[in-house]
DNA sequence: CTATTAATGATTGTTTTTGATTGAATTTGA
DNA sequence: TCAAATTCAATCAAAAACAATCATTAATAG
């Protein structure tokens, strides 16, 4: 049996059952408990199941359900490879501002549980956040369907008013002459602003954004730690190792 | 028996029963004293249920909240009847303010396109409407993960800075002599200002949340139009239509 | 065809759950 | 009010379930 007709085999049991046992999947699939248990372990990461101590159960809260974005989200490996690192850094009692976007999204399934306090424009991630029992404070204003961020005049007032130990942007274009960029503008101000406010900025951005500029400025390389893929060349890693802070993960 | 299950049966009983002894539950489940026991103290810390000395009981206490989940269940028709009602008000070009809630939430689908702009504090509610290109501003703040609404400061802030031609707010309470009440404080003050910013004010509420009353009082019931269903009595239909506007929709 | 990667199942030591036991706290009834 | 009975929380050891690791097998690429 091939692992994705055991996977959706294991989630039209739960479904129909509620409630399995380990012992009942490996009965059902002839798999191993080993198996099994990793099946579980992914389609829990997925959403489409939740494990509970001796097998797996539905998803019964409106409040587990994945959010739309969620789903269609591309588990890219350097996207995921990023975002864990970045996820790293973070200590307890941290408050932190994460920035509405796929790659910063994918942080938070590493995120501590640690009494950390985190601000974010992004209504997906508040949402996941509050999920998480990780206690969120989601910016105002009107909401982009694009992107489901807040921007504008009430995202600013609000941000204006926290402070933080770090903050994760996600970023358009990074380029050596014109700094970090995205095309608009509304989000580049809040970006600035939280960059603005933060003892510790770091940038997440996949290696295909560097030497590409869009629209709105958002700032300069100085003072920022940029995380990115290891799909750099060694005279890129140069360049921008210069202007800010280089760290490059493997996926 | 899986933990979570052995959780389901046990709330289900003391649901069913209003109260049910330990010893009760060891029969049903199967399982031992102390494992019952440890059981209770989870639930009560989920605020499933009440322990009391020798079992446990259904807790009924003014400030206990139900979970988003418990509420959508119940009286989905009249539910939806009252919020059929409540959108149907809604005219061309006007500016709305629509409370979290479940009742409210079902409002959605029925709203017009026509160029309306709607103020919400519900993040469900948000993207809901967002999903369907209605113009929405989603208050800030922090996230309450029991409603997924925003309370706090910055919702407040916000909040205080629109105006609206109409306003749709659901409440826990109905009382006529303490008007209406909800068990969270933060979110009786939002509703408080939402009142206040409104030229016109709903409140839709299913019949059994009259002469109830929780913690924290929103307002009273001058000037407010209450939207429900048929299940009240030709008094409390007197008594309450004296004291605000009333309006009676057929489920 | 071989080298490399991915998936699997067995095994390991660790963590979680469980039920029994204890003495303390609470209720009950005289 | 006091004493007996019951219920309670805390502790412990056994059992079950767990994550992590490793060797083996299957799949894939070069």
């Amino acid at each position: 049996m091939l692992t994705p007709e055991r996977h959706q085999l294991i989630v039209a049991l739960v479904k129909e059952k509620d409630i399995v046992r380990i012992h009942e999947l490996v009965e059902a699939t002839g798999a191993s408990e080993s198996t099994i248990r990793r099946d579980l372990s992914e389609l829990e990461e997925q959403r489409l199941l939740k494990r509970v101590h001796g097998g797996a159960s539905v998803l019964q809260s409106k409040i587990e359900e994945p959010t739309v974005l969620e789903k269609s989200v591309k588990h890219e490996r350097e996207k995921l490879a990023i975002a864990k690192y970045a996820a790293s850094l973070i200590k307890p009692h941290d408050s932190i501002f994460i920035d509405a976007g796929t790659t910063t999204y994918q942080m938070l399934p590493y995120l501590p549980y640690d009494n950390i306090m985190v601000v974010t424009n992004g209504v997906d991630i508040a949402l996941q956040l509050i999920k998480r029992n990780i206690r969120t404070i989601l910016l105002g204003g009107e909401l982009k369907a694009a992107t489901l961020s807040m921007v504008g005049r009430d995202a600013i007032t609000a941000l204006s008013q926290y402070r933080f130990d770090k903050c994760f942007l996600g970023t358009n274009g990074i380029d050596q002459h014109h700094g970090l960029t995205t095309p608009d503008p509304d989000e580049a101000y809040v970006k600035q602003l939280a960059l603005q406010f933060s003892d510790e900025r770091f940038v997440l951005s996949d290696s295909d954004k560097f030497s590409r500029v869009t629209f709105a400025k958002v700032g300069d390389l100085q003072g920022i730690t940029v995380i990115t893929d290891d799909g750099l060349s060694e005279e890129e890693q140069q360049i921008y190792g210069r202007l800010s802070t280089l760290k490059v993960v493997k996926a």
